[in-house]
DNA sequence: GTAACAAGTTAGATTGATCTAACAAATTTG
DNA sequence: CAAATTTGTTAGATCAATCTAACTTGTTAC
């Protein structure tokens, strides 16, 4: 059984995996406010529980059993979060640090509850996709709006980022998953775009907003 | 800001305390699961917080500061039992693991949605006070069902014990929170009562049932 | 290809929460 | 009241999670 702490690391570590499935103990130590020796000695006890794959100075990757584990942590947050907004009325701007907590109750039929209460949702309220009980996640390919062009009708559906300040961001501006968007025009110099959507005619999002939001092309 | 051992601590002491407030460590020790020198040593730390009152040899109390962190918990732990019940669908005996967990969650909005949601509650499931957002809590003197009369009938209105073996035991019967009981007679030998209720016209409780049992009497 | 820099490691200390062993104080009991 | 028992304390160790300082390895840039 992980501790509280060493379930956030494989959190992190799930996080944080490129590709290829490893990440740096200084990419780690970092995302948990963290010294580096502080992260290099709890992979080396992550690797003694069997959680992490881990060899002196190169990067480190969750065995089987980590990654599931990280998986099911991650759906527990996603869960709790869909929860929150769905069921007791939170925005989608608040879930975040009590998901962070509630993530590490152990308590299987608290999730299943939650989960049949909302109909078995496949999305977090942040558009990110929510692992099944047995750990896996389907990868969904959505485009960063960031890359789109004008002409292009678009469907938001995912955020990249989904931190407080971003969020109250993409409210103060009517924004929500689902809202479609109709590419008007880019601006060459700092690639901001112009879009229309609902009763906004025309409204300007810098390319750090637009390469943050994940769409789907409609046409 | 309290850790979670703390806040068990805490916990412990509010619940423990006699009606003079006083806890002996023994008694703080055994309720916890610890070694006596680790409770003592976790009660001069405590003192050391101001969160109780201590001197060698002599009985713990909390401060006020204390007691109103323990009754805040102590609410957070019944209002999650209550939504876990009446929102949630789980059975008044499969609760207090969860709440047990769900109590030390820092986050006031998530604890005020609860309560709205349940319409300010003043009891728990199993009709224990829950504290109010002040940690003020309203005694109640219900009678213990072991020393009523025959003749009388009662309403169960509470439980002393919420173990689950308990709960269960009164599942088995279809013994709940509201139902009235009309003693028959008294079993002189070992003090257990013959009683009927609902489509129940004679049950046999033992002493050990009947004083966890609390009742109002209705005539 | 070496110097500079970034990343990673080792050593050693600290803090919170726990333990056992040994001793001391308080209370109960014959 | 003195002996026995229970209760409480001190001392010293351990373990998880963290830190800083100092050192080593790996990478980058000229």
């Amino acid at each position: 059984m992980a501790s509280f702490t060493e379930e956030n690391y494989l959190k992190a570590l799930y996080n944080l995996s490129n590709p290829q499935g490893e990440v740096s103990i200084s990419d780690l130590a970092h995302s948990l406010n963290v010294s580096m020796p502080t992260a290099n000695s709890m992979v080396k006890s992550l690797q003694k529980s069997g959680w992490v794959l881990y060899e002196k100075y190169k990067p480190v990757t969750l065995t089987p059993k980590g990654h599931k584990e990280a998986a099911l942590i991650v759906r527990k947050h996603r869960l709790t979060e869909m929860f929150l907004v769905k069921k007791m009325g939170f925005g989608w701007e608040e879930v975040h640090e009590v998901a962070e907590q509630i993530e590490h109750i152990h308590a299987p039929k608290f999730f299943e509850r939650m989960d049949e209460m909302l109909g078995h949702p496949t999305i977090d309220p942040h558009g990110s996709p929510i692992p099944d009980n047995q750990g896996r996640m389907q990868e969904f390919s959505y485009t960063p709006l960031s890359t789109c062009k004008p002409g292009q009708t678009v469907q938001l559906t995912a955020l990249t980022n989904s931190s407080t300040e971003f969020l109250e961001f993409l409210n103060s501006r009517k924004l929500a998953l689902g809202t479609q968007l109709k590419i008007l025009s880019r601006e060459a110099y700092d690639q901001s775009l112009v879009v229309s959507y609902d009763s906004h005619p025309q409204e300007t999002l810098s390319e750090k907003v637009s390469e943050r939001l994940l769409v789907r092309i409609l046409e």
